[in-house]
RNA sequence: UGGGGUGUCGUCAAGUGGUAAGACACGGGUCUUUGGAACCCGCAUUCGGAGGUUCGAAUCCUCCCACCCCAGCCA
């Protein structure tokens, strides 16, 4: 508990602007306590770009002992759907945030908005437009002219409770009639030129079913829905902060409990991936992926069955820092902290992914060892398990080379190289096929080297991983990586589809992949390191015990890959 | 041609008048029963540009340039 403890205060968000405000905040006495929402739209998948604003009003929240809403901004019934709000709440809280008994829905407060709505009537300050949408976007003007005001503005507040209370009532088809607040037709912000507050939208709502015809706008319902749970600090992404003046104009006018803060952060963008919800949805449904849990999509869901644990996208979303500025963050530091979480925690397998057969000429044929493997050097508390080895064995088939180029120090006809916790092996021979390609490797043993070290204190370049042939257990592993080539892939200059930029080996599926015996084991959720590959998990939708397939979460750093490429540059 | 923002290393990002943090990436090295990890070293005489104020400027002033957002009864 207390090391538990001791591990969540590191987790802290590092300095940035808001904090600074926060932190101004309280030691001014303007506040006493932080309370913070998440307010996510019900009409889609969370992706790593919520993370970020996840971690941030949760994070801020619990640092000075405050707390974070979740709040369902469920203002559009055409588009939202309560089968959003399950996921939605299932990804915060696997990102590891707990809104305790403070969850609520826009939609709670429908009847208080519409108080609020026929007090800013009443106070002259809204009023009933009958203008088509074509002719409010006419009235509007652009972003260059000012814009004309309605010839409805001057209605009587009479006229206007009497109109609001019908559109109500169901009496105006949709589109016939709207409430709008009263502002300035000429400012050059264009939300502030009589902006709609209401809409007439004869649909049920996932909530409040067939109780309403009319629903609040984002603009009107956002920032009272923040005065009403008492929000502190209301932070959200860049292109709202022009509509920070209409937030303000709203409390401004109307009696509220209290008149948050609004900020704007850049939202986050990676680097080989895409992030909106429309190109998301794309690779969806042009089968490019397979559905919104894809392990290569950023979306939590897909995060999640890729493996990526938690732990390490909070540590990425406090390692990105917090700005105003537009970025793109380089999906390697998500990659690091993926790496560095993992090491820590993730027990070691051996697993062969192209087996290579080796055959151990001096080795007993019916004999069987079974060798104490480190299941964790970077934390010996997670013990030892037992391998079985054998006279027939697989290794991996880059491990080997007949004709290696220099740095390559594996195993090649004649060298001596370390099996990992077992012997030392020479290879005395290759066998080919037809065609030639060698199917076989034949090596010796040195029966001195048990566990690994040659008594004579000779040394080898090289320690490679195996399965025994007769032990291992078979799966199918699929390889993942960068979803495309390009580091921008909606930034194309030329005005190249997104699509066009692919990476064709985003997955590599193997079949026939040799597993050390323990793994038929492995459970869903766990995470393994296969040494000298990367760390792997069950796929939690299509393994199946009898049929394992295991998902790459992330290589590990390869250096031999490095210089290989610059080797046939 | 309107309004709102932003420009500091390849990528993020500190710095808020006192002489450019840190991280990732990258390069080099030590060590190593994972070519992993760990450790060490290197990596912006310069802060979008040009002027100016000052003993002193990334930080203040002026002008300019570039990029992002806004004309949904979406959020």
């Amino acid at each position: 508990m207390t090391a538990q403890k001791g591990a969540k205060s590191q987790e802290k968000v590092p300095p940035n602007f808001i904090k600074d405000i926060i932190e101004e905040d309280l030691r001014s006495g303007k506040h006493t306590t932080v309370i913070t929402r998440f307010p996510p739209e019900p009409n889609g998948y969370l992706h790593i770009g919520h993370a970020k604003s996840i971690v941030l009003n949760f994070g801020l929240a619990e640092e000075f002992g405050g707390r974070c809403h979740l709040r369902f901004d469920d203002t559009n019934p055409l588009k939202e759907e309560e089968e959003f709000v399950e996921s939605i709440k299932e990804d915060v809280r696997w990102l590891g945030y707990d809104w305790g008994e403070h969850l609520y829905f826009a939609s709670d407060y429908f009847d208080r908005l519409y108080e609020y709505a026929v007090e800013l009537i009443k106070k002259g300050k809204a009023f009933v437009c009958d203008l088509s949408p074509e002719e409010i976007r006419e009235y509007r003007g652009t972003l260059t002219e000012p814009g004309k005001e309605s010839p409805y503005r001057n209605r009587s507040v009479e006229e206007n409770l009497d109109l609001f209370e019908r559109m109500r009532r169901g009496e105006f088809k949709e589109g016939e009639r709207v409430l709008r607040a009263k502002i300035d037709m000429a400012s050059g912000n264009i939300n502030m030129r009589d902006p709609v507050i209401y809409r007439i939208l004869h649909a049920s709502h996932h909530r409040t079913g067939d109780k309403w015809c009319i629903y609040p706008t984002y603009d009107f319902a956002h920032c009272l829905s923040d005065a009403i749970e008492g929000i502190t600090h209301s932070i959200c992404t860049l292109e709202f902060e022009d509509h920070r003046p209409l937030y303000d104009w709203i409390l401004d006018q109307l009696d509220v409990p209290c008149h948050p803060q609004q900020i704007e952060f850049a939202r986050l963008n990676l680097s080989y991936t895409v992030m909106s919800k429309r190109k998301l949805k794309e690779l969806v449904d042009r089968g490019i992926v397979d559905g919104w849990d894809d392990p290569r999509m950023p979306t939590i869901s897909g995060l999640r069955r890729r493996g990526i644990p938690p732990s390490a996208i909070r540590e990425f979303c406090k390692r990105i820092g917090v700005a105003k500025r537009d970025s793109i963050v380089d999906i390697a530091l998500l990659e690091h902290c993926i790496r560095d979480e993992l090491n820590k925690t993730a027990p070691r397998r051996m697993g062969v992914l192209r087996p290579l057969k080796v055959v151990i000429e001096n080795y007993p044929e019916d004999k069987t060892e079974e060798l104490e493997c480190i299941n964790n050097p970077e934390d010996m508390g997670q013990g030892t398990r037992l391998v079985p080895f054998s006279r027939v064995l697989y290794i991996e088939e880059t491990d080997f080379m007949e004709d290696p180029p220099k740095k390559f120090y594996r195993l090649a006809p004649g060298r001596e190289v370390r099996l990992r916790y077992a012997y030392f092996i020479r290879c005395t021979d290759v066998v080919k096929d037809a065609s030639g390609k060698i199917i076989e490797v034949r090596c010796t043993y040195d029966p001195q080297t048990k566990g690994g070290n040659a008594p004579d204190g000779r040394r080898v370049k090289a320690t490679l991983h195996w399965v025994s042939q007769r032990h291992a257990v078979d799966a199918e592993v699929r390889l993942y990586d960068r979803l495309f080539n390009v580091p921008n892939p909606d930034g194309a200059k030329d005005g190249r589809h997104f699509t066009e930029f692919l990476n064709p080996d985003s997955l590599v599926t193997l079949k026939g992949c040799k597993l050390e015996p323990g793994l038929v084991e492995a459970k869903v959720g766990e995470r393994y390191q296969f040494e000298r590959n990367g760390y792997f998990c069950l796929d939690s939708k299509d393994s199946r015990p009898d049929a394992l397939v295991f998902n790459r979460i992330v290589t590990l750093k390869d250096t031999w890959e490095k210089v290989r490429r610059r080797l046939s540059n």
